[in-house]
DNA sequence: AGGTTATATTCCTAATACTGAATTTAGCAG
DNA sequence: CTGCTAAATTCAGTATTAGGAATATAACCT
């Protein structure tokens, strides 16, 4: 029941939906999380940590960034189930499609050393 | 979007999943899932509104009874998947177990009139 | 109408959650 | 070791949520 509801409350956010579905086309350092949310990089670091103890992403140092990603949800069902659907599941949004569109232009080079 | 987290929003609480698993067995009224839950009749009352808003239950007037029961989900995608897989789903909780084993036994004749 | 009962709503309190600014931590480069 | 940068954590403020007691509403009965 624990972790059903730790999933629920992960994905009841507008910003936590908005990364899943970041994250579905590409792994993502905080920064370029950041750039494409406009929210403060303690609000994103936040929110992956929330997504990451409900086991919907995981990540790989690679010296100073953290890439984040996606978890393929062989530990949870229901973790499995939403990532699934949610490959299809608000594709038509506009606020995710106009970020989906942003994200190839959202380069770390560009955004981190400020 | 809004939609979606509604229904995430809805399902983030215990004991409306706890509802939502009650009314896989047999539509209930308010005071039958008061009794169950053993919460104030106002709790009950208001989990129930944020279940029908998010499209999971709906209720049928029946006199001074209101009969809530789960929806078919054909108004959602998000609520058709999540009410299927939550007939399989935390069916071996313990919690949800005993609620369910005790459920025949909550009948209203017995405990309205009070 | 007046009484009774089931449910909804209002009101208030306590707990939880989101946010951003500031600070700390950790990994690089020289 | 020093300086620099990305990310995590802490802190404080605000907003949202769950809870129950009390009240209001609605349907029934006589």
């Amino acid at each position: 029941m624990r972790d059903f509801i730790k999933v629920m409350k992960a994905l009841s956010d507008q910003n936590r939906v908005k990364i899943v579905k970041m994250l579905q086309h590409k792994m993502m350092c905080v920064c370029e999380i950041q750039e494409a949310l406009r929210i403060a990089q303690s609000s994103v670091s936040k929110h992956l940590k929330i997504l990451e103890e409900a086991g919907l992403v995981d990540y790989q140092k690679d010296g100073l960034w953290m890439n984040y990603h996606l978890t393929d949800g062989m530990k949870s069902p229901y973790v499995a189930s939403l990532i699934g659907n949610l490959r299809h599941w608000l594709e038509d949004e506009p606020e995710v499609k106009e970020l989906i569109k942003r994200l190839p232009h959202i380069r770390r080079e560009e955004i981190c050393k400020r």
